[in-house]
This record gives structure tokens, C-alpha cells and sequence, in this order.
DNA sequence: AAAACCTATATTGTCGACAATTCACCAATA
DNA sequence: TATTGGTGAATTGTCGACAATATAGGTTTT
């Protein structure tokens, strides 16, 4: 069982290279949230022409990662709790709607694949492993994502909305515990899904999401109070 | 009352109009679907460089209206019955998100105002006038979404879905008649909005847009069936 | 002293030219 | 004849330079 493979083709152009290299940059925080992008500056450090940081800094700008002014420039996007709220709305939105979509679209090979992930991830969980669990979890995650096969909402969730989380979940240390309880619940939700029970799945899904958000706003907060600073 | 604005600020850079008037001949149909967008040919057709052309692509792109293919080029996105039904699938689940998250984050004149609107729009009905139909019809649908006071969700639905959308109802003359049973259907969102009751709006909400969509899919039939050819 | 206005400077927006890549056409070979 | 390989035209990708706009600082005016 061959660990999952992103479905956007590598990247050809210098400018695609340069938009993955910032997105991970701006994601792992090593260009600050609410900082500003300066074109020149950029094309100078990463030794490229201004065109190709202007296309790269319009593609951030989709993935809803940094916020553009014309005339004045763009910045990178502040993590605010209102944010974080936003952001997991709309993820219970889509995801919810990718595991109904996923209970009737995907095929048994797939179900089964999915079937296994559950016990390998379970054999991790047992041996006290918690290194892998996000990549696991990410991956479990995907798996359903791609199942719906509806091409817009797994671009929605795999093109933008995941590198916003996941910023979030590096910036502010979300590694979070919830490993067992995260794990019922995706049993239960695979379970929806081999009864070809959508409504359940759905259902199960969003519930998923919102515990993860609880448990993501209290990470934040405590972070934030630990450092009554910036 | 007066009617909605966009949340959009103003065009300013030459990019913008370029987008905007680009977007508008995509969606009614001057550029046709499928059809490929040569970079020298619009530049010279809109009378402005290719640089401007290329961010106007980049935009449209992420609005899911074109599709871009590195070193080959970009195409208007086809018009399919997949592709509809995908549409109405992520409408369905962030619209349905707005509509719950617009009951609890409405201000009370903002629902006195769609009530206004509703009968307004009911009049008109009633009087029927069926042209104004489509625009209150959308009024009605962007005063929800702005309700929902969630920046993502708004942008999704406003920036790129409904673009989209507008652009089967245009070109595949879907102005579809369902007035009045749509009329009740607002009627009762609005009602469950006004009691905060967020759970029901969401299910009157994604009801709704499942009977739009069922409408919507017989007229594309309809419509390809009497045109065997292309 | 406060406000309005101008000026200098830095940043973004736009442009035309050059480089790299693709695709179609044609020739050569098995 | 089918297939492979090469050549050239056309298209996209990248670049540096110039134009337009915003910001800051100082000067003038009330």
C-alpha cells in the first residue's frame, strides 16, 4: 500500500517552482504571517525576475495565503481566531459534502485501501508512535477528499483550504493529542462509507471536523495566552 | 431599498478590466467554451500588453472558468453535464453553510431587509413580470451568503462559483420557470432565519439548491436533446 | 502649532524583446 | 506503409527597463 501521491502534476515552470517554494515559506512561517511581499526583494532572493514573484504571489493569492492592494502590495495573512473559525466552517462544508460524495463514488479497491490505512494507522497508534499520526491523519483525510470525485471541491480542499490549516497547525504548534478519540471517529466514518450510507457519512464527517476544531481553538488559545507578547 | 452593490471594490489596474471584461465574455458565451485562448491574439484584440493578458488567465483560472496547461496554454473551461452537477454539489454545501452561519450572524435590519426584498420579489411575481425574476433571485441568494460574515465562504461563492454558474444559465438558457415554487422556498429560509433556527436554514437552504439544480439538469437535457449536433 | 501642499523616493503596474518549449510537417528508414 | 527522427514556425515562459502610483519628509500657509 503505496503512501498517496498529490495529484498536481510537478511542477515544469520556474514559476511554479518558485509558488511551491514560497507557499512552503509563508506556511511554515519562515516568511511571518502579516508580513509584507516585497517584489523586488523577493525576486532578489530567491534569483528570479519580478514577472515570475508577481505570477507566484497571484497563485498565493488564491489559496487565500497572502492578501493583495493594487498599487500598494500584498502581505502575508494574519492567524487570528476569527480566522481559524472561518476557515473550519467552510472545511466542515466541503468535507462533509466529499464523504457523502465519497460514499457513493468511491470503488471497493478504494474502500478497502482505505480499510487498510485504518489498521496500519491503528498498529501506530498502538505502539505509541505519534510522529507519523498528522501525515497518517493527512492522509485518511485525502483519501476521502479524492473519493468524492467532484474535480472542484478537491481543488477547493487540496489547492488552498489544506496549506491554510496546516499553516495554522505549524505556526501555532496544533500537533494536538485527540489521537484515539480521532481514530473511533475514523473508524466510524470508513464504516459509513462500506454501507454506502452518505447521509451517515456526512454526518459523521462534519462532527469529525467540529471536535477537531474545538480542539485546535484551545490549542490556540492557550498558545496565545502563553505568550501574552506579539 | 436599495439594490445590492458587489463586495468587489472597483477596477483599477488595467489587469482588473482586462479580468473583468474577459470574465464576461467567457461567461455569455463571445469566447466559447472549450475554445483556446491565445495569449498574442487577445492582447492584440484588447489592445494591451501580454503580461496583462497572462494575469487576467492566472485570475481566471482560479475562478475554475479557464483551464491552463503549462508551456501549451489555456482553454475555456467545457460546459457538461458532470460539470454542472459538480457545480451544484459544492453550491449545495457552502450555500447550505451560509444559510446556517447567516442565522446565528444576521443583523436584525439585514433580515428585515430580505423581507423587504421577498416582497418586493413578490409583487413582481405577482404581478408577472418575469425578467427581474433572475437578478432578485440572485439578490436574494448574495444577502444569505453576505450574512454568513465568513470572508472565505463569500469569496468562494461570489468570486468564482457563481460565475460559473451564471455562465450554464446563460449560455444553455436556463432562465427556467419554477417562479413561484421558488418564492416559497425563500420564503421559508427566511422565515427560519428569523427565528436564529441555523439547522433548519441549512436544510431549506440545501433543498432549495437541489431543487434548482434538478430544474436546472432537465433544461440541460432539454436543451442538448434539441441540438443533436455539436 | 496644525493642516495642507509639494517633492523625492521607493514600490507596483505595464510593456516589448528574447529564450525555451511545443506541435505540425516532412523526410528518411526499416 | 508505418514509424521514427528532424526541422521550423508559432506559442508560452522569462527577463530587464520604463511608466504610474503611493508613501514619507519637509516646507509653506493659516
Amino acid at each position: 500500500m503505496v503512501s498517496l501521491r498529490l495529484i498536481t502534476d510537478q511542477p515544469v515552470t520556474i514559476a511554479d517552482k518558485t509558488f511551491i517554494q514560497l507557499r512552503q515559506d509563508i506556511v511554515e512561517g519562515v516568511i511571518r504571517p502579516s508580513s509584507k511581499l516585497s517584489e523586488t526583494e523577493l525576486s532578489t532572493k530567491y534569483a528570479v525576475s519580478r514577472a515570475v514573484i508577481r505570477e507566484a504571489i497571484n497563485r498565493l493569492e488564491s489559496c487565500h495565503l497572502v492578501e493583495r492592494k493594487a498599487n500598494i502590495g500584498a502581505r502575508v495573512v494574519a492567524l487570528t481566531q476569527e480566522g481559524l473559525e472561518e476557515l473550519y466552517q467552510v472545511r466542515e462544508a466541503l468535507e462533509g459534502m466529499a464523504a457523502r460524495l465519497a460514499a457513493v463514488h468511491m470503488t471497493e479497491e478504494e474502500i478497502s485501501d482505505l480499510n487498510n490505512l485504518l489498521s496500519t494507522h491503528f498498529k501506530t497508534v498502538q505502539s505509541g508512535e505519534t510522529y507519523y499520526q498528522e501525515a497518517g491523519d493527512l492522509d485518511f483525510h485525502y483519501r476521502i477528499i479524492l473519493g468524492s470525485k467532484n474535480t472542484q471541491l478537491i481543488s477547493m480542499l487540496v489547492d488552498s483550504l489544506y496549506h491554510l490549516i496546516r499553516m495554522y497547525r505549524v505556526q501555532l504548534g496544533m500537533a494536538g493529542p485527540r489521537v484515539t478519540t480521532a481514530f473511533d471517529e475514523h473508524r466510524h466514518i470508513v464504516q459509513a462509507i462500506s454501507n454506502r450510507d452518505a447521509e451517515l457519512a456526512e454526518i459523521l464527517m462534519r462532527r469529525h471536523i467540529l471536535y477537531t476544531k474545538q480542539n485546535s481553538q484551545k490549542t490556540l488559545l492557550s498558545h496565545i495566552n502563553s505568550q501574552t507578547r506579539m
